[in-house]
DNA sequence: TAGTGGTCTAGACCACAGC
DNA sequence: CTGTGGTCTAGACCACTAT
């Protein structure tokens, strides 16, 4: 007894692992639902929900007909939730490191203060993360957040966690505003992006609100021939 | 003609009815699955289906050994607020103008009819209007409707009404999918668009269901130097 | 205990792809 | 033509809720 898992999930599990293990590769068939349903003992119809349910989540591509596929893997990200970057990588099989490249103090100018709706001058943290999938960077991350909603923010080690798990969990999000944009960016996070000459950013500006202030204003820069919001309602 | 929908399709389709109708509102109990699976003479499997199929889109709520539920309607006011654009425009205190470029009815490319879940040269409709905002364009919208959802699309007038707000009426929405990226524009919406050669546009991607159909299939161009998507949570 | 959804079977027929 | 997925049946047993 493998207790308790249903069938159909347990060969979702198996196939999305072995998606994930690359011993299937995208575009590669899968095995027929008869293979499969000899394979765990089961009946089509159990393979057949699982395949079902993986293709409307986009996992493979089914061909009536012709055969089920490993479907393109695709760049995209969530508005909706504020998904953690590192768990939108792992979501797509792929590894998540980051790169700090700035943690320090700073003083509000004035278009931040007006933000944090602080005086000008007063104390900010900054921060600068380089996000990579598979070693190719995705996403510059830049980020100021209110000393009075996260006091302790220099002391993280933001290598084995992201600025934002952290900030989601010492303060409790209330609210969200955000712009996007598409621009050329500046010189140093074109370098850091490794992107070519004249290539846009897609830019998401998100300010955060936590216990009535505003917890961070960030600027999540991606190049825009590798990255794309999605979601649904 | 009730050959070539699936029964669960057929079934879902007359729940989402219900509802929309308001026959049943939400909190409601639905009818048991033995009871509908008597109703439309088919098996129950077939009624789990389209209901476990429903529960997953959030329009139902299932509770083992208690019954499935109406859920409660989503808020939806952030990103699907961008859907009118003759609104944001007088929100902002601006004028706006439309010029239908096309309206025309035409054929499923493989692309389109996968996105429809219809067949490749299944018949569509297909509307271009460019909107104004103080008689600079600011937004080129490619419009593919689903004719079995909007039959009369063609003989509306787009000039008194966007394409948007006439769907929204006769098709309750169910769901939207979006997708934000930068691209460069091809050479007819960079003209429409008045664009600067080089200048990336900001194109958001966006698919509405209604009635278990892909209604319409949508892309909005807008000059990345003069628009930008905002919202909050 | 009776009723509900959750899962599963061992068949079946059909539509479509590719040879 | 064969092989694939798409759909469907008429049962079954289980887990859970409500009474």
């Amino acid at each position: 007894m493998t207790a308790s898992v249903p069938a159909y999930q347990q060969i979702k599990d198996h196939v999305l692992a072995q998606i994930h293990r690359g011993v299937w590769k995208e575009g590669d068939a899968i095995p027929t639902e008869e293979a499969l349903a000899l394979e765990f003992g089961v009946s089509r119809m159990t393979v057949n929900r699982a395949m079902r349910e993986l293709g409307n989540e986009q996992i493979v591509e089914r061909v009536q007909g012709s055969g089920t596929f490993v479907a393109q893997q695709k760049y995209q990200s969530t508005l909706v939730d504020i998904r953690n970057i590192a768990d939108e990588i792992a979501a797509r099989g792929h590894r998540h490191r980051s790169e700090l490249q700035r943690l320090e103090r700073c003083k509000a100018t004035d278009a931040l203060a007006g933000r944090f709706r602080l005086k000008p001058g007063a104390p900010l943290f900054h921060s600068v993360v380089v996000h990579f999938e598979n070693d190719a960077p995705i996403q510059v991350e830049d980020r100021y957040v209110n000393p009075g909603v996260a006091p302790d923010y220099l002391a993280q080690d933001f290598a084995t966690q992201t600025p934002n798990a952290y900030l989601m969990r010492v303060a409790p999000l209330q609210g969200v505003e955000f712009a996007i944009e598409a621009v050329s960016p500046p010189p140093e996070v074109g370098e850091l992006l490794q992107m070519a000459a004249h290539e846009p950013c897609l830019v998401l500006h998100r300010q955060t609100h936590s216990m009535g202030q505003v917890a961070s204003v960030a600027a999540l820069w991606h190049p825009a021939s590798r990255y794309r919001f999605t979601g649904q309602f």
